[in-house]
DNA sequence: TCTACAATTCGACATGTTTCGAATTGTAAT
DNA sequence: ATTACAATTCGAAACATGTCGAATTGTAGA
């Protein structure tokens, strides 16, 4: 029998928790360049930035991005690598595709 | 111009921090009726039960099932609605509409 | 090596969340 | 009315989260 229910029940709900917090989602709402739902918009902006040009849309301590960016990290939605003094964030697009997957076989 | 972005985020927030809990995620797990992501398991599984069936479920004090409730009937991701004795649970489904469409607008 | 810049860690505090048991409300049957 | 069942509300305790400023680490250039 086994209940298919309960294995990832902890992963997704981490993963959900990081996505819980205004600034967490906003910060993942820019890295995935996305609007509206419905929209596809902003094409053609950039999807990786740096932590400094999240700071500077944010207005919270630089501290509380940093928190911030370690959350979504650990959950595993976002990658981040340095480049030089820079630290640059992106999206990591299998948890992406996981939780879209998650939401698409529910009705 | 004009953020949109912000517009949706505290309400989508307040979604995500309904499903951040694993019980809550459980709720309304078993309320979709699905198991594993990529799979359409359980389709002719009830998609609505009352208070007790999810308290049976669960292993917590009913009281705080109630609370669990409550906060994912706030969120908008649930309905319910007293039939006698017993109240019913169900997805609302506007809601899960409107979050997976939120997932597939992002690449 | 000094200095400046980018980002993180640390400590502290206020606030919010999860959980329970006990008491309460609402509904239906005896 | 009394009883029994279904579910919620309340109050309290333990724990987790969000936030900041100050101090620290890491990197590159003068």
């Amino acid at each position: 029998m086994s209940n298919c229910r309960t294995i990832n029940l902890d992963r997704h709900a981490r993963i959900f928790k990081a996505l819980s917090n205004p600034h967490r989602l906003e910060i993942f709402t820019i890295l995935t360049g996305c609007c509206e739902p419905g929209t596809l918009c902003s094409t053609d902006k950039m999807l990786s930035c740096c932590v400094g040009d999240l700071d500077s849309q944010l207005s919270i301590a630089s501290s509380t991005l940093s928190h911030h960016l370690k959350e979504l990290n650990h959950a595993g939605l976002i990658e981040m690598q340095r480049e030089g003094k820079q630290i640059f964030c992106s999206i990591n697009p299998s948890t992406l595709a996981e939780v879209t997957a998650l939401f698409s076989t529910r009705r």
